[in-house]
RNA sequence: GGCCCCGUGGUGUAGUGGUUAACAUGCCUGCCUGUCACGCAGGAGAUCGUCGGUUCAAGUCCGAUCGGGGUCGCCA
């Protein structure tokens, strides 16, 4: 059948002439009593058909018949369309294919909506109807670029000698980390496999092998609520490498960036990528993915508050908190119920209260001035770097809510005030994270990255006096505000492994339990290695320009995690139940 | 689990508590030989997500619930 067929979409002045055979979809017809138009659509494009009464009248009649989303085959010749009647608006609006024969290889129901770009529905029915969605030219042009992408990183990968290796589905629930989706197992009653978070575990175990070099475009699970750019299963691009340091890893990942956005988008990105410390994005952005694509620091101002009379502040850099604040340019002529809006938006991140100075051209408004001197005030300003039009917000509390409240209100600010260049594209690297954080609900210390992530050795002594100071040799690489990638150099001593154990409260059996093969394994001969994890969905999001993950996953879940498309998940048969050894324990609603 | 937004013919929207729920588009029928979101004429198509409440009267007000989205928590 596809024997000497013809691509829509690619046909010009080239052509004309050409008998040629085009497989595909109707787009519209319009017809004009006497003669009919079809645009046919197929993946390459859209290109016209004429049909005119004076091909044979049954071929006619046919073509009267048709309707959105018939599958059709057209022969024809290709010839210049009628001066005049040129369409610039269309690729192939300089040719028109005169139709000499029509063969309706299916006929359809009219689509829900429309099969075009730019479609205003609700994305529930999209969703619902995906494989019409998926028809869409700009759909379409997503999953090529996401095809490509990954061509791009296979090829790059295999020139650098890496093994392109499968890992299991089934896997081993570990505790840590995201929830596991689970998998119960027919032949071991009462017993699970977990779904992989990460190929994490299995792709160290291949460096004790002796890999040295590997990636897996790879499929992860995490049972954790949905966002915008989450979904419940995703693609990561897992690389893991033997005998290597962080200087070793960044530069190779930085040219296989750069090289995907050269080859999809054209755009040159320059290397090396800026490198932050965890704590210079967090004191500086609030972030550990900070936005550097516009300016609006955070400054800390306790040095000019502490000997304040304003008890808020004071009182909290008494307990160990911090006071810190940002400078809104131009902003002074926000309105007040605005400017009050932003308490409530602040609150969402858990603070109590947001302070402000409005620097209008009359002075300087404020509920807080009353609390300071002049020279304070004029402290303040000065260190906050603000003039006149500006607006200053401060925000007092716990270290971590400071940062998370004061980085959201920085991004919030931008997006409002339009600070984000459009377009721009801004790599850069946080090192340096800190290996634990600690747990207040647990109590007990808990891995930022993972639990197989390499201290920084200079940092090994403060294991034992000051864990959360301890540094991590791990990385992420952030494109826009956004986490694009992460990894770290791993552990390939087992007393360090076991340290860490310690720390993570995870008792000798219990780690023997959980990973007992993993450190069986890194007896006999593990090298150095480390490797890093991209994800591949919102690299793709960012390379289409979409602002949500599911426009590049063919089939995904909705917020609740279900599919609208195929019910899942949805209850089963009472005897695979009992083939499981489950019995449900509902609640009823 | 919390907070916020949305739900009206196939699709997208409008709709002061008060007649037969409006408009656009799509669909069907007829007409039409140069359109390209063709045009013209006519027609069909809605238990206003669901359940309950307030009211003489509910698409409209209230509550619950279901579904979709955003977000906080969560996501090593």
């Amino acid at each position: 059948m596809l024997e000497g067929r013809t691509g829509a979409g690619n046909l010009g002045k080239e052509n004309i002439d050409e008998v040629i055979r085009l497989l595909g979809w109707v787009q519209t017809r319009r017809d004009h009593g006497g003669v009919i138009f079809v645009d046919l659509r197929d993946r390459s494009g859209i290109t016209q058909v004429v049909f005119n009464p004076d091909m044979p009248e049954d071929a006619f009649e046919l073509a009267e018949k048709l309707r959105s989303e018939f599958v059709i085959e057209v022969t024809g010749k290709v010839r210049s369309r009628p001066s005049g009647s040129e369409n610039p608006n269309m690729k192939t609006g300089e040719i028109e294919v005169v139709a000499e024969s029509l063969h309706i290889l299916n006929k359809a129901k009219t689509p829900p909506f429309y099969i075009q770009d730019q479609v205003d529905v609700d994305e529930s029915v999209r969703l619902k109807h995906r494989y019409l969605d998926l028809r869409r030219p700009e759909m379409q042009k997503i999953f090529m670029i996401r095809h490509r992408v990954m061509q791009i990183m296979r090829s790059f990968l295999d020139q650098n000698g890496f093994l392109e290796i499968e890992t299991p589905v089934l896997c081993k629930s570990t505790p840590e980390g995201a929830r596991d989706y689970l998998v119960p197992s027919r032949v071991n009653q009462g017993t699970f496999y977990a779904l992989p978070q990460s190929p994490q575990i299995f792709k160290q175990l291949l460096m004790v092998s002796g890999m040295e070099k590997y990636f897996q475009i790879a499929r992860c699970f995490r049972d954790e609520d949905l966002r915008a750019d989450r979904q419940p299963e995703f693609t990561q691009l897992d690389i893991e490498m033997s005998f290597i340091e962080i200087e070793d890893v960044l530069p190779l990942m930085e040219n296989l960036v750069t090289k995907i956005f050269a080859e999809i988008s054209g755009t040159k990105i320059p290397v090396p990528f800026p490198r932050l410390s965890y704590q210079d994005a967090m004191e500086r952005f609030g972030s550990d993915k900070p936005d550097t694509r516009f300016g609006m620091e955070l400054i800390d101002v306790a040095g000019v508050v502490k000997g304040s009379g304003f008890k808020v502040f004071t009182d909290i850099l008494a307990k160990g908190g911090r006071v810190k604040g940002i400078c809104a340019k131009n902003c002074a002529g926000m309105p007040r119920r605005e400017i009050d809006a932003l308490t409530g938006f602040v609150g969402i991140y858990g603070a109590k209260g947001l302070a402000y100075i409005v620097m209008g051209e009359e002075g300087l408004k404020s509920p807080i001035l009353k609390f300071f001197t002049e020279e304070e005030i004029n402290n303040l300003i000065t260190v906050m770097g603000g003039e006149t039009g500006d607006i200053l917000f401060f925000v007092a509390d716990k270290e971590s809510v400071v940062h998370n409240t004061l980085g959201n209100l920085r991004l919030e600010l931008a997006k409002r005030l339009g600070l984000i260049p459009e377009g721009s594209l801004n790599c850069l690297w946080v090192t340096e994270f800190p290996l634990l954080e600690y747990d207040e609900e647990e109590k007990r210390y808990v891995a930022i990255h993972h639990m197989f992530t390499s201290p920084m050795e200079e940092d090994l002594p403060l294991m034992e006096t000051d864990p959360l100071k301890v540094r991590a040799k791990a990385y992420d690489l952030v494109l826009n505000g956004m986490e694009l990638g992460g990894g770290s150099i791993r552990i390939h001593r087992r007393d360090v492994q076991e340290k860490i154990f310690d720390l993570l409260s995870l008792s000798t059996e219990e780690a023997y339990d959980k990973f007992g093969y993993l450190l069986d394994a890194f007896e006999y001969g593990t090298p150095p290695h480390g490797g890093i994890a991209f994800g591949l969905d919102r690299l793709t999001m960012i390379l289409a320009g979409r602002e949500n993950i599911r426009d590049v996953i063919a089939f995904p879940k909705t917020q609740s995690a279900s599919c609208l498309l195929t019910q899942a998940p949805s209850p089963v048969e009472e005897k695979q139940l009992q083939e499981l050894h489950i019995k449900l324990n509902v609640k009823k609603k």
